[in-house]
DNA sequence: GTGGTCTAGACCACC
DNA sequence: GTGGTCTAGACCACA
């Protein structure tokens, strides 16, 4: 998998990203262990400290819990990762939306556009 | 304006985009004069020779044309404009179906989180 | 191979055109390699960058693929290359019957003049 | 007119090419008076010397005629001028030939490319 | 070792 | 002063 941090913004926030995309998509699935922290800095060529805030985030939104000594694990709770796919969506709904405005387009335009091409599109 | 290069594709791509963006929107009015190469590399803070491959690559693109002595013009061609707007359009729209579509949404649900997200603006 | 850069246009589309006839007449075969950017500029005495220029450019016609870390290689596709055959044939031919026109020849009079050429062979 | 002496041939012999040529297509009128020498060193901006060697050349080829006092002129005799249009024509199409045998065409594939163009094109 | 990008700085043609 | 081209040399990603 290709860990790539370029885009300027701070690395853990990068990771915190990812894992939430993984976490909403269920490729992490609810209640599954996480990567230990030296794995995953290891596999992403980051600072381990930089992975233990990036978790920390994680804990602080309940994405996540800490089991002092098993290890970390994606929340079990379907709520939360419910809402956290809400949010990602609303947030690159929210992007389009953006820079869609900026091209000038109003946003009756802007979600005909959206069902033209999720209807006829692949 | 802030011209920041930060997110690991080529500068002269990222430059590409941005003036793509500013003359689909209008802010570059068509037929109007672009700023000179040493201009925008001294504002941008890159090598005139970058803002040149830009200008190239937009050139071929028929978005611009570049009169020898008196400088760069905006094409006059609404319809290349139009078509530029189209295409960055889809670009954003097909992006976000992507990222919705990776988080386990289907295009009926992202149609209808988009309308949602629409009519209630934000 | 002699490659003499001295009729004013720039070298990059120079040596575009030579290539461009090595590939239409096959001297160049589909899907084979060509010389290393490092290597060509060597050969031909001028700077990597303008064979980097020139080879952009067949890329940007279709005509060559750059594999990222084994090198460049001439399409495969013979198409493309029936197409280049065309079109550099065309331009031959136009360049004569512009010449000819030039001397006051009707079209008529060019076509049985070349007849004759070519079937009394030169 | 723009007189440029850019691809490496000696000047002289492509100052007599352009004349040759406007004798040819009758730009310059059989029995008319050619440029001074100095005039036409002043215009194409080259030393009057090698303008006094192209026009010997011309001499030579029984295409001009000095008249010591008052100038040169262009030969009277059509049939020198059409020997001229037919060597010059000759030429042109040979070199077409040379060309598109290159690519690998037939002469008689070239033959009717030529008519092809002569009739459909413009 | 391959292609790709970037910089710094030069020269040219044009007007 | 404008765009266009070229050189020299550097660094990066990839494998």
């Amino acid at each position: 998998m290709g860990w790539n941090f370029n885009d300027g913004s701070p690395i853990y926030l990068q990771l915190c990203a990812v894992i939430k995309g993984k976490i909403a998509s269920g490729e992490y699935a609810p209640g599954s262990k996480l990567q230990p922290v030296r794995d995953l800095a290891l596999e992403a060529g980051v600072n381990p400290n930089t992975v233990q805030r990036a978790y920390a985030e994680l804990e602080r939104d309940g994405l996540v819990n800490a089991e002092r000594t098993s290890g970390r694990f994606v929340t079990a709770d379907a709520e939360k990762i419910k809402q956290l796919r809400g949010a990602l969506s609303s947030g690159f709904i929210g992007e389009m939306f953006k820079q869609l405005q900026g091209l000038g387009l109003t946003n009756e335009e802007i979600i005909a556009a959206v069902q033209n091409w999720g209807y006829s599109d692949k």
